[in-house]
DNA sequence: TCGCTCCTGACCAAGGCAGTCGAGAAAGTC
DNA sequence: GACTTTCTCGACTGCCTTGGTCAGGAGCGA
């Protein structure tokens, strides 16, 4: 239940690279704008070429850039690059877990789990991400001040 | 973003407590009603002892027992007691990392992560859980076909 | 062909995960 | 008081993941 540290590199290099639309962008500035260590950075990228979210060129000149507009990739597309599947139980996915005795019922509050979490995921873009303006569901989660609390 | 086997365990093992009003229940019997390693499960249990959410005897019809009515005690207590903070990101809660550059708008997605998943497993009791009458916005949640799509 | 930049695999330390083992301490039961 | 039952709890283990670093190679542009 918590967000790796690649996850959230991974997002925030690629909220970085949505925010220039100029040509390729090299990994060292990446690097530098969001403070993340170049050489696993490096790795990240990678992991999102492959994924087909991020193109990439070698040579001077070369760099980085969003395979597709920032509109259309989610959050949710840039953490599954690099983590797999959103919510697994136990590594396996939910609907594939087979409970008995009283915790029957247990399987449709993790489908539940899974539903909210790509709700927020699956809805906010990169393009939302670098502007600011979240979708109204995701704004309305954050505003809530008691969401902001520890516990 | 995935759930422990740890996790699953403790609330399968809290669900199975929370059927029973008549007396303790040994570990022996919560750990084959549930499938669960014995030896694993009584770490657990410990753990939930601790956190208040258990209570146990030992000796002869010794066995553990809820602290409280099973309607006060959510999923997310139990969580919490096993795992710590519910959606850490980088084992920091999310309120207390500062970004910089494009990725500042992180931290409002990341804090209506941790409130949407607060929103299922604070609200759903382990009194729903063994009744099967989970609160209807999870109802609502877990309805969806598309929730119960792996992707 | 030279310099730049990405690409890739190997490696590493620390810590977490999912348990197992074994000795003890309390609570009955006879 | 002996005995059994059952929880308590620390130690230990093997494996995997996390969060990196390092070194070399391969493609690109000039």
């Amino acid at each position: 239940m918590r967000v790796s540290a690649k996850a959230d590199y991974a997002v925030r290099a690629a909220a970085e690279l949505a925010a220039v639309e100029d040509g390729p962008v090299k990994g060292e500035r990446l690097a530098e704008a969001q403070d993340i260590p170049l050489q696993f950075l490096e790795h990240i990228l990678l992991e999102l070429k492959h994924a087909g979210i991020v193109r990439a060129r070698r040579g001077a000149k070369g760099g980085y850039w969003l395979a597709r507009p920032a509109e259309e990739i989610t959050i949710a597309d840039v953490i599954r690059a690099v983590e797999g599947p959103i919510a697994n139980v136990q590594s396996a996915p939910p609907e594939s877990v087979h409970y008995r005795g009283k915790a029957e019922h247990l399987v449709e509050v993790w489908i539940a789990v899974r539903a909210s979490l790509r709700a927020v995921l699956e809805h906010t873009t990169l393009a939302d991400l670098t502007t600011g303006k979240l979708p109204k569901a995701v704004k309305r989660l954050a505003a809530s001040p008691d969401a902001w609390e520890h516990r």
